[in-house]
RNA sequence: GCCCCUGUAGCUCAGCUGGAUAGAGCAACGGCCUCCGGAGCCGUGGGUCGCCCGUUCGAAUCGGGCCAGGGGUACCA
């Protein structure tokens, strides 16, 4: 907003004749009360102290040195213990309205992260079962942080990392042999540990329809691999079935497998040993990371030869810096957070720039059904799926509510509730605004009256118009908060409340009246709202349907 | 034990990196369409911001100590 930097100069000048200094950039918000005008700066509180001078006193002395053009802001004031509030002219009001249209799909984006490559990983979670509710959050979340960031002018890569060799794969294979062995002897037996749910007896059924008894009573060195491919490549195929329906495509997905055939987990180790960080310690290799801040060393290398988790994860994160990324986001859940330290230790050995790899961190979700809290597990085979989710409650409302909350927060996602309401959840609430503004539109269409040139806009002179305006203007700098902060539920929150607005001047005024300059001026504020809407739930990965 | 996250209205959660009188949705109650979508709008009730100290002009927000819930502390992934 221009409006801002315009401030920003004047009132450094202001203060800086005054005889006292600014450190840092001043502090420009957007009060939460409107009484207080739409920039206000807490300036004079924070340099007061300077001097011991009175705050207060100092802002009146700021405020009276401004000289600002009357066409840009009408009126100062200051307040309380010494804010000064801004109160923007009609006219800045409405040049920033204009901007929304002339700008169209573009409004809102902005150059912040000059082409830089940046790099989101996120759910990547093995194909030993389908996608889950759970991972409902973090396909929502890093969808949007990777939407955020090109939206401020990051080139953005989405990547899944996926196991698909190793102990849990082969559990994988051998639950399967057994079900599949089980559709011929209900006798045979079941691996204490398999995965036992249903849909590996689906998988199963498949197997017997394409191969017969044919891959009956084989030897486990041969079954197991052809048991655990099929079933990976099967569940993998779903999961990126769900995935887009959800809304999420991938540029790429990883298999952790290519680490090991193209020999980079040993190279990583080499290059750390290079590095002076391995030692060797009852028959394992290990990693000095408590030297890098970690807890303890860390094995990479065990006793049976193979590598441990932590060693391919280092060798793949090798990889992503080498792929020339110049910052890699991993999101992860809580229940990874263990993991972090020794991570950030070998980006440390590696030589890292500081920053590079950032771990956006979201907590747990939990699930009511029947009023009663589920545990979930794969393995358990008790879950319930992201697909059943969005059969049930919509992939939009489920994106929605994912991203109503910050990552922070645990959060309990009540699945009757959910279903129930809704017709009166906010996802609904967002995209009913839409839905009625388009239908303004039509209905204006149907009257004779569309856009078109020379809309007088200083007819909108209402309170809940003007509340509107300052609503939609505010965007640009929501959504650069958002993505600075990776937080997209700043969005969420704030297109709600723009809904609202939007709603407000809906039931207060005619948009299609007998007066046709008013009802152009009416009808240009419904499409900049569409558009703010539109841009918005875009970015959160929301339809903005015409119609519900 | 140690580390991390959380604790705000009956419920689910916001609170813009320390600001002015703590907000929204749901739930409860009372109003609003002969008129562009009532999936909406307006109003009422509802709070020791877990508890105790501290930092300062000013704390839900920062620091310390308790209490409670969740997660993590593997030669699992």
């Amino acid at each position: 907003m221009r409006a801002k930097t315009y401030l920003r100069e004047k009132l450094k000048d202001a203060i800086e004749k005054g005889g006292w200094s600014v450190e840092k950039e001043i502090e420009l918000n957007n009060p939460k009360d409107p009484s207080w005008g739409d920039l206000t700066t807490n300036i004079a509180l924070q340099i007061a102290p300077q001097r011991g001078g009175n705050s207060l006193k100092l802002a009146e002395k700021i405020a009276k040195g401004l000289s600002l053009a009357s066409e840009v802001v009408e009126k100062v004031q200051v307040a309380g213990p010494g804010f000064i509030n801004f109160f923007l002219a009609q006219g800045e009001l409405l040049r920033s309205l204009q901007d929304i249209i002339d700008l169209g799909e573009e409004y809102g984006r902005c150059d912040l992260g000059g082409g830089k490559r940046v790099q989101v990983e996120f759910v990547s979670s093995n194909p030993t079962g389908p996608l889950t509710v759970g991972h409902g959050r973090q396909a929502a979340l890093g969808d949007a942080v990777a939407n955020l960031l090109e939206w401020v002018g990051y080139k953005v890569e989405r990547e899944y990392y996926f196991n698909d060799v190793g102990n849990q794969m082969e559990l994988l294979g051998r639950s399967l042999q057994a079900r599949y062995e089980q559709l011929f002897d209900p006798s045979f037996p079941f691996p204490a540990e398999g995965y036992k749910g249903k849909y590996l007896v689906e998988l199963a059924q498949k197997l017997r329809e394409e191969k017969g008894e044919g891959l009956r009573g084989l030897p486990a060195e041969e079954a197991i691999p052809i048991f655990m491919n099929f079933a990976s490549q099967r569940i993998i195929a779903g999961i990126k079935e769900d995935l887009e329906r959800f809304g999420v495509s991938f540029d790429r997905w990883f298999r952790e497998s290519t680490l090991h055939e193209e020999g980079k987990v040993r190279e990583t180790i080499e290059i750390l040993r290079g590095g002076g960080y391995i030692y060797e310690k009852e028959g394992a290799v290990w990693f000095n990371s408590s030297r890098l801040g970690d807890e303890r060393d860390r094995v990479l290398i065990k006793g049976s030869g193979q590598p441990t988790y932590l060693a391919t994860d280092i060798a793949y994160h090798l990889d992503k810096r080498r792929r020339g990324f110049d910052w890699v986001i991993d999101i992860w859940g809580a229940d990874h957070w263990g993991h972090i330290p020794s991570m950030k230790a070998a980006s440390q050995a590696l030589g890292f720039p500081d920053g590079f790899l950032h771990y956006l961190v979201h907590q747990m979700v939990s699930f009511k059904k029947g009023g009663v809290e589920l545990k979930m597990s794969t393995r358990e085979g008790n879950f319930i799926t992201l697909r059943e989710m969005m059969v049930e409650i919509g992939k939009d409302v489920a994106r929605f509510f994912y991203l109503t909350r910050g990552a922070d927060s645990h959060l309990v996602f009540d699945l009757d509730l959910a279903k129930r309401e809704s017709a009166e959840n906010p996802a609904y609430y967002v995209q009913y605004a839409h839905a009625r503004g388009c239908s303004i539109v039509e209905y204006a269409k149907d009257e004779g009256l569309t856009l078109g040139e020379g809309v007088d806009l200083s007819l909108l002179r209402e309170p809940e118009e003007l509340r509107l305006i300052r609503k939609l203007i505010w965007f640009p700098g929501i959504v650069e908060g958002a993505a600075k902060a990776l937080e997209p539920h700043r969005l969420t929150v704030y297109l709600q409340d723009l809904a609202s607005a939007f709603h407000l001047f809906y039931q207060r005024h005619r948009v299609v009246t007998e007066a046709e300059q008013l009802s152009k001026a009416r009808l240009f504020l419904v499409h900049a709202s569409l558009r703010v809407l539109r841009n918005g739930l875009r970015i959160l990965g929301v339809s903005a349907p015409e119609k519900m």
